[in-house]
DNA sequence: TGAATATTTGAATAGATATTCAATTGTTTG
DNA sequence: CAAACAATTGAATATCTATTCAAATATTCA
C-alpha cells in the first residue's frame, strides 16, 4: 500500500499537521464500533421495521405484513438488529413480540428522519 | 413471496394494528435515503476520514497518512462522501483539501461516538 | 516543454450481504 | 399425539462494496 508518508514531499503534507491529527485520531476499535452500528441502520428493511416499532410493539408476522417483506426476510433482519441489541423481544404463545430496546438510536434515527426530510 | 397478508390467522395478526401501523409507516423512498445515509457511515475508513475532518480541514496525502489507507483507497471513499453531500473540498495548487459539508451528520456523528464510548 | 507530484478514475477481485427457499424448532389446540 | 401455525435457521444465490493496481488528468516548476 502506498501512503502520502511513503511518498509525499515535505511541502505536500504539512508534516506538524499530520502528526497532530493523528495523535487525537480515533482509535481503531471505536471507528469500527460506529462503523458498526451505522451499517446496521443502513438497510431499507430494517430503517421499516425500526420505523414500525417506534410506533408499536409488533410480533414478526405483523412486522412482515407492515414492511411488506417475506416472513424469513424480516427474521433475518431483525436477528441482525438483536445482535446490534437496537431491538428486543418477548415470547407470548407462538408469537414473539419485537420493540425498540435503545434510546439513544432512537435519538440517531429521528435526526437521520429529519435530516432526509428537510435538508 | 409469503407475507403475513397471505397466510396469517386473524387471530395472529391483529388486523386493526398492522392497518393502523400502515397507515403512519415511512414511505418507501424515505426509508431509503435515510438507509442511504446511513451506509455511508458504515464503513470503517469513512469514519476515520470524517472524524480527521472534524479536526480540520485536509488534503487527500493528508488524509491517507492519518487514516493509514492508500490514497487511492481514500479517494475512492472521498467521492463517496462527496456524493452523499459529507463532504466539500477546494483545491489548492496540485491538492485537493476537504472539509465536513454538513452539520447535521456532525451532530449524528458525535452521537454515535457517544453511543459506542458509553452505553 | 517536460519532469515531478497530487489526485482521480476504471477494471479486477475478494469479501460481505439481502433475499429466497426448504427444512426445522417450538408452541398451541383439537 | 397429531395437525396447524409462528418463527428461526442454513444453504444458495445474486448483488453490492472496499481495496488494489495501473493508467489517466491536472497542476506546478525548472
Amino acid at each position: 500500500m502506498k501512503t502520502r508518508n511513503d511518498t509525499c514531499q515535505a511541502f505536500c503534507v504539512d508534516g506538524e499537521t499530520v502528526k497532530q491529527v493523528k495523535e487525537k485520531m480515533l482509535p481503531d476499535g471505536e471507528a469500527v464500533r460506529m462503523a458498526e452500528t451505522f451499517k446496521v441502520l443502513g438497510d431499507r428493511t430494517r430503517i421499516k421495521i425500526l420505523y414500525a416499532l417506534l410506533q408499536k410493539e409488533l410480533c414478526v408476522c405483523e412486522l412482515s405484513a407492515v414492511v411488506g417483506q417475506s416472513i424469513s426476510a424480516i427474521s433475518h433482519q431483525l436477528r441482525v438488529l438483536r445482535g446490534a441489541r437496537l431491538v428486543k423481544y418477548r415470547k407470548e404463545g407462538k408469537n414473539v413480540y419485537y420493540s425498540i430496546d435503545d434510546e439513544h438510536i432512537i435519538l440517531l434515527f429521528e435526526q437521520m428522519l429529519d435530516h432526509v426530510r428537510h435538508g
